[in-house]
DNA sequence: TTGTTAGTGATAACAATATATCAATAGCAA
DNA sequence: TTGCTATTGATATATTGTTATCACTAACAA
């Protein structure tokens, strides 16, 4: 970055705040509120250039548009609500030892995925 | 469906025959050995109602579309090599009690896929 | 065979992001 | 302050994968 703006700020006070990963709609609406002109042409733009600094990282999900979080959080994986669609850091991780591949594959990363309901989903009883 | 069709049967046997999801490009490829002719509009009109009664399913990749593969399989993961790009399945499971949520979260369902090199792209020493 | 009509092929249209354009605005060095 | 220009906001455009359209073809019952 070469100018340090109020939109740029607000984006990343909105990912670092969030504690989960975050939708470009997310962010916009989020951002917003330190900067209500904010655009999503800034925020694509803005994004764009934290994931290039190595700030955030895109989130991906199958289907659906990429989500951001801050980078360097520690080894994890996600947790998608069906209902209320939100995704959750699930700050664990399985043991690449534990995963069976055919002889001469080399695993470099995984990407875990679980579905389900969260706290605030789940039905009561 | 109400006819068997040419396209239909050769869309079907190659998917039945690959071993691994296919995209709609890979099953127009080869769909193209048996009906030369083959578009890419029946391909996608056929999964679509091969989808709908249940013989195969979509097999769904971050940032990719669909691939496709007979339903009924065991269950399985998914494995992505980085250097081909071909997804090839991995026939086994996690437990998911080795899955650690946070209190009063609920797991339906997971997805694991698995980044690497395949047996013929992984570097020879 | 033949007639009916489901299915096909070619391509236009669509949907859902994401990027490019450009005049206006606002960091920030001097 | 002022001036330069990076950045912004609004919106047009591009992109990619999928679906709709429609004239033509072929499956199959009679």
């Amino acid at each position: 970055m070469e100018r340090n703006t109020r939109q740029r700020d607000a984006i990343l006070d909105v990912i670092s705040g969030a504690g989960r990963p975050l939708s470009t709609q997310e962010i916009l609406a989020a951002g917003k509120a330190a900067v209500s002109s904010l655009s999503i042409a800034t925020v694509y733009r803005t994004l764009r250039d934290l994931v290039a600094e190595g700030h955030i990282l895109p989130v991906k999900l199958p289907g659906e548009a990429d989500r951001y979080e801050m980078a360097r959080l520690d080894d994890h994986y996600h947790f998608k609500c069906s209902t209320c669609s939100k995704v959750f850091d699930i700050h664990d991780n399985i043991k690449k030892n534990n995963l069976h591949v055919p002889r001469n594959f080399v695993i470099d990363k995984y990407d875990l995925i679980l579905y389900g309901q969260c706290s605030d989903c789940v039905p009561k009883h």
